[in-house]
DNA sequence: ATGTTTGCAAACAATTTGCATTTTT
DNA sequence: AAAAATGCAAATTGTTTGCAAACAT
């Protein structure tokens, strides 16, 4: 993780008067030490890791902190639980496409998709904010070698 | 809402040995015969009014079968709540614009976007077979007059 | 008779919250 | 000493499920 992320993170907490904790570090490591999508109960497990005083309870709370704060984005990927998307700052008008046989996510961005969204927006006489795109599809290797599930037995 | 959606319905029913009942027929009533978007909890109250029989177990368990043959589709707002799209059997592409001050929804088709994607999908090596789109926005009459929202007192 | 559907209440699961305790400043 | 953060356990909330009774074929 680049260093201008802690920094960030920091001075986020300072400016509302909200500080800096083992457990809070933990955590930030554990959602955006890697580039992985991950849920709530991952992210938990991930930062006891680091410092096994982490309670379920704080990763909720400090989760909707950074979501406030911008270091993060919830993200619907359209399964069961809500994940944390750690490469939002880095990216921040990414989308996702996901193969429906092994279920990786990929992300891209792509300026023409954004135009053609501002144009579609405009006809319809809106001043566009902001607009989520998931894809779903069968990826390469599943296309190329007929399988791209990883077998687990 | 047009005949043949009933007839479409009591078909999905019967081809799954599933029968045509007053509960489900008020359901079918309460979920497609408007084309509001509404939550499960709309769906019963609008279906209560016509079957005042109608259960929550039962709005629930119709929905999801409803959604597995077809007729409707589950969507995600970025709210608190799964709402249901009424308007998915006559344009079971569609995508949602939603105001960001009254909050209304505007839906919208545009094959521009579907090129676009598929490109993109393309580029990605996949097959893209799905995707979801919503945008945020402000909308023609906040940016007109400076307000859309209902006063409600 | 047999299979389906129902409502009810209980179960479930992800998330949030109240509170006494601990930690930090 | 004051303010903020924590873990725990209980509460909340949308949704699902087990089951006995009601209904349809």
């Amino acid at each position: 993780m680049n260093e201008s992320v802690r920094t960030k993170y920091r001075e986020a907490l300072q400016s509302q008067g909200a500080r800096m904790t083992p457990q809070r570090a933990a955590i930030l490591e554990a959602v955006l030490g890697t580039t992985e999508h991950r849920t709530a109960d991952e992210i938990l497990e991930a930062a006891q890791k680091i410092d096994p005083t982490v309670s379920r309870a704080t990763v909720y709370r400090t989760l909707t902190l950074m979501v406030e704060t911008g270091l993060l984005r919830r993200l619907d990927l359209g399964r069961d639980f809500t994940y944390f998307d750690p490469n939002y700052l880095e990216k921040p008008n990414h989308s996702h496409m996901i193969c429906l046989d092994c279920q990786k996510i990929f992300e891209f961005e792509e300026k023409e998709l954004d135009v053609c969204e501002d144009k579609i927006a405009r006809q319809l006489g809106f001043e566009r904010a902001s607009s989520f795109v998931r894809m779903e599809g069968r990826c390469q290797r599943l296309k190329k070698t007929g399988s791209c599930v990883e077998k687990t037995a």
